[in-house]
RNA sequence: GGCGCGGUAGCCAAGUGGUAAGGCAGAGGUCUGCAAAACCUUUAUUCACCGGUUCGACUCCGGUCCGCGCCUCCA
C-alpha cells in the first residue's frame, strides 16, 4: 500500500508524493521559546519526528525546516521582568528545547528557523503583500485584511461571510477594521525591543515568520506543514493567506495536525497549569524510552489522555519488547533455519508497514510487532526458532527501532559500563557454581542498586538496564 | 451558536458490511538454588443509546445522550 496521510485541507487521506518525487520540503511549527516546552508539546514534536522516519524509511530525502519563535509577546514581558534582553532570555529556552529534543531522541530538522533572525525578509513580504492592497496601517501597526483573501476558512472550513466586523468578536488592544484581521507588524509599545524598518518601529506578529521561513528555505509550494490541531485557526489559516496572497500559488500541498495530549480530561496546557514538562517527569523516575513510546504508541489524530498509570503500562510494554530482543542474544539456538519463521518475520514487516502507510497508525504498526514476538516467543520455547532465523527477527527489530527508536536503554551518566557488569556476572557466576548462593545474591542486589537487573535462564544469565 | 473529533473489556487502544488486533493490569501455568524476573495460556455472545437499510451492522443512514478541541495566545 502507497503511504497515505489525512490532509486537513481536503478532510481526506491522500496519497502520499512529493512534488519532486524524491525529496520532501517539510515545515513543522515549533516552539515559542518562552519557558519549559511541555510533554503536550512534545506529543506533536514527537509525531513530527514519526512522520520524518516514516519518510526516510520509504526512501524520500527531508529537507525539514522548524520554526523558533523567538520573539513574542511573553517573552519579551519574561525577559523584561528578568531585566535580560530576549535573546539572553530565550537563549537558555532554546538549548532547553534542543537537549529535551535530543533526550526523546527526535532528530533533528535539517533546520531551525529563528524569527529574529528573518526580519528584513519578513519586512518585504509585508510590503509586498502591502503593493497587493492586502494590508493596511493603523496607528504603526501593519495589518492583513481578510476581506482581500475570498479562499480565507478553507482550511479550518469556516465560513466567515456572514461575519459583519467587529460584531462578533471583542477587537483586542490593536485596532482592527474586521475583528478577523490580524496584525503582521506590531507598533513598538514603551520600553519593549524593536526593529527600525521601512514598516515603522516594531517587531513582527506571529503569523508571518512561518510563511517567510517556509518559502525562503523550502520553496513557494512546500511538500507538509504540521503542527497541532489548535494551530490550525487561526494561525494555519493566516499562513495560507499570507502566502497564498503573495504568490497567488498554493502554499502547502498537504497538512498534517496532530491531536492533543489531555490530562484529566482536559488539554494539557500552560494557561490551565495541568502540564509536566519532560524534565518533571524523568525526576519522577520514568526513562525517555517509555516516555516516547508512551506519546507515540496512540494514533496521532486522536486525543490521549496522559496519567502515570499509562506511562508504566508503556514503560512495561517497552520491556516485553526488550526482552524478546535480549532473547535473541542469549538464547542457545539450534543450528538451520525455519522457513515458516521466515516467512512469520516477513508477514511482520508487511503488516508494521502497512500500518505505518495507513496515516501512520502507530497502533496498528505496533500490533504487528507484538504479535510477531508472541508468536517467536512461542516458536523459542519449542525449539522452532532456529540460529539461523535471528538474523531476520534482528532486521525486524531494526525496522521497527528506526521510526519508534525506543529499544536501546539511555545510559544515565555515572552507570556501571558494560565491561563492569559483565565482571559482576562472572564474579556471580563464580560464587553461584561453588554453591554460594548468599554472595550471588548479594551480587545481583548490589547491580540492581545501580540499575542493573540479572535475570537466570537456562542458558545462562543476562542482564539489562532498568 | 458555528466548525471538527471521539464514545470498543478494569485501564490504554486498533479495526472491519460477515460475525471483536495489540498493550497494561488480573488469573492460571512453565522455568529457576531462590526470584521481585522471563516466557506461555487466559480475559468483550459484544463495540454509548434508539430507530432504519441489509441475508447479515460494531462497521452504512437518521436521531438522541455524553466527552473533548478550535472559534482569543496556544503543540
Amino acid at each position: 500500500m502507497a503511504l497515505r496521510f489525512y490532509n486537513t485541507l481536503t478532510q481526506e487521506l491522500e496519497e502520499f508524493q512529493p512534488q519532486d518525487g524524491k525529496t520532501v520540503r517539510m515545515y513543522t511549527c515549533g516552539p515559542t521559546v518562552y519557558s519549559y516546552v511541555h510533554i503536550g508539546n512534545f506529543r506533536t514534536f514527537s509525531f513530527q519526528d514519526i512522520l520524518r522516519r516514516t519518510l526516510k524509511a520509504r526512501g524520500f530525502t527531508l529537507d525539514h525546516v522548524m520554526n523558533i519563535t523567538d520573539v513574542e509577546d511573553k517573552i519579551i514581558r519574561n525577559a523584561m521582568a528578568a531585566g535580560q534582553t530576549i535573546q539572553e532570555y530565550t537563549a537558555q529556552y532554546t538549548q532547553a528545547f534542543k537537549d529535551d529534543s535530543a533526550t526523546l531522541r527526535l532528530q533533528a530538522p535539517e533546520r531551525l528557523a529563528f524569527a529574529t533572525e528573518h526580519i528584513p525578509e519578513m519586512v518585504n513580504a509585508i510590503e509586498r503583500l502591502a503593493a497587493g492592497h492586502h494590508t493596511y496601517a493603523n496607528e504603526g501597526s501593519t495589518y492583513f485584511r481578510i476581506s482581500t483573501f475570498p479562499e480565507y476558512g478553507k482550511l479550518s472550513h469556516t465560513n466567515f461571510s456572514g461575519n459583519i466586523a467587529g460584531a462578533r468578536v471583542e477587537v483586542d488592544e490593536y485596532d482592527k477594521a474586521d475583528a478577523r484581521d490580524f496584525v503582521l507588524w506590531k507598533a513598538q509599545k514603551p520600553g519593549e525591543p524593536a526593529w527600525q524598518t521601512s514598516l515603522g518601529e516594531g517587531r513582527p506578529g506571529w503569523h508571518i515568520e512561518c510563511s517567510v521561513m517556509a518559502m525562503k528555505y523550502l520553496g513557494e509550494t512546500i511538500d507538509i506543514h504540521t503542527g497541532g490541531v489548535d494551530l490550525v485557526f487561526p494561525h494555519h489559516e493566516n499562513e495560507i493567506a499570507q502566502s497564498e496572497a503573495i504568490t497567488g500559488k498554493r502554499f502547502v500541498r498537504y497538512w498534517l495536525h496532530a491531536e492533543h495530549l489531555m490530562v484529566e480530561g482536559q488539554k494539557m496546557s500552560k494557561s490551565l497549569g495541568n502540564f509536566y514538562t519532560l524534565r518533571d517527569i524523568i525526576e519522577k523516575g520514568y526513562s525517555p524510552e517509555s516516555i516516547r513510546y508512551l506519546l507515540v504508541s496512540a494514533h496521532y489524530r486522536k486525543q490521549l489522555n496522559f496519567t502515570f498509570d499509562g506511562l508504566k503500562g508503556a514503560a512495561a510494554s517497552l520491556e516485553r519488547l526488550r526482552n524478546f530482543e535480549l532473547r535473541l542474544k542469549n538464547d542457545r539456538l539450534a543450528e538451520g533455519v525455519n522457513p515458516e519463521m521466515e516467512a512469520r518475520t516477513a508477514a511482520a514487516s508487511a503488516a508494521f508497514n502497512k500500518g505505518l502507510d495507513d496515516d501512520l497508525n502507530t497502533s496498528d504498526a505496533l500490533a504487528a510487532i507484538y504479535e510477531y514476538v508472541r508468536d517467536a516467543n512461542t516458536a523459542l520455547d519449542a525449539g522452532q526458532f532456529l540460529a539461523g532465523n535471528t538474523a531476520g527477527a534482528h532486521a525486524l527489530l531494526a525496522e521497527f527501532d528506526a521510526i519508534f527508536d525506543v529499544l536501546k536503554p539511555t545510559i544515565q551518566s555515572g552507570a556501571l559500563t558494560d565491561a563492569e557488569i559483565d565482571a559482576q556476572v562472572a564474579e556471580r557466576n563464580k560464587a553461584k557454581k561453588a554453591k554460594d548462593f548468599k554472595r550471588a545474591d548479594a551480587i545481583r542486589n548490589e547491580l540492581l542498586e545501580r540499575g542493573v537487573v540479572l535475570e537466570d535462564t537456562k542458558d545462562g544469565v543476562r542482564w539489562k538496564r532498568k
